[in-house]
DNA sequence: CCTTGACATGAAGTTGACTTCAACTTCAAC
DNA sequence: GTTGAAGTTGAAGTCAACTTCATGTCAAGG
């Protein structure tokens, strides 16, 4: 337990993966928390690693920065998760994924059942018509059978 | 066939389901087509409901605006797609949609896995690094189990 | 003819999660 | 002591898909 094994902003980023501006960014958002050094640079705790670690994971779930600051705050302050809190965390990521596969899977299904008519019809097709707009009074604003996050193509990778 | 059915922005919104701005910014990128009248006022074709039915179900599979447009080049110009145009395209969408399910998947997968070990290791766990970070010597950019369209979480809805 | 509402335009704003930039300062090695 | 790499900052830029705004034009009913 020496004061010296903390880690700079360089070495933070190559174990951990994420560059040094998402670091810098992170720590402006309160995510992780670092020190400073005699000439003002961070100096992390090498538990940011952990924690940066459940960010990616967290990240990877769908939540956002504003959703996994909420999540961390639920983390053992000072102590390593255990079984029971991991567990505990991950009943919420899995909640998450398995509405996100419904989304998909129903879409898909809709895909399916549409193969057969060809229509797209804009007032009977439930593919291109998810919310039935125009068939009552109140507009619908978009469509929203699928969340907004699984509406976007992937970028590159 | 009279020249004079012709819809102005505001009935096409109401129809579609899309805001007026939406179908300025559609035919600005390309994705539709309008006429002007006299006073420079958008006069659409009634056909273009069905190209945004089309666009509306394709952004609902995940496809960007630039990847629809690709689609659209597609579609027979001049008649209504019948049922072997439908189930080419809708070929591509489930494939699309399969890959997404798949891995949220492996996603959730992982998660399970990863209850008994309590683990979230940096190094070892599969969940928070997907990609092995640093056990190689090539650096990984980022969390990609996901693509980026599987990352984000919903605004609100 | 006049008003009111729909429509026109380009520019700028929005959101989230960062990255990039410019202009320094500090650290570590030599 | 010198130098080059690594670190600092706030501000601004990026991306997608739109929306909002300010300002001006047009169309239709009475």
């Amino acid at each position: 337990m020496h004061t010296m094994d903390m880690l700079g902003v360089g070495e933070v980023a190559a174990r951990s993966g994420f560059a040094a501006s998402a670091l810098r960014y992170y720590e402006s958002q309160g995510l992780i928390h670092a020190v400073r050094n005699s000439g003002g640079q961070r100096r992390f705790e090498r538990n940011v690693l952990r924690r940066l670690a459940f960010i990616r994971a967290a990240s990877n779930v769908g939540l956002s920065l504003d959703e996994i600051r909420v999540e961390l705050a639920k983390l053992p302050d000072n102590r390593t998760p255990n079984k029971a809190d991991w567990e505990r965390i991950s009943q919420h990521w899995r909640g998450r994924l398995d509405q996100q596969i419904a989304a998909l899977e129903r879409l898909r299904d809709g895909l399916t059942s549409c193969i057969g008519c060809g229509c797209l019809s804009l007032q009977r097709c439930a593919f291109s018509n998810p919310n039935d707009v125009g068939a009552g009074s109140d507009r619908a604003p978009g469509a929203t059978l699928l969340p907004a996050l699984l509406r976007r193509a992937p970028t590159k990778a």
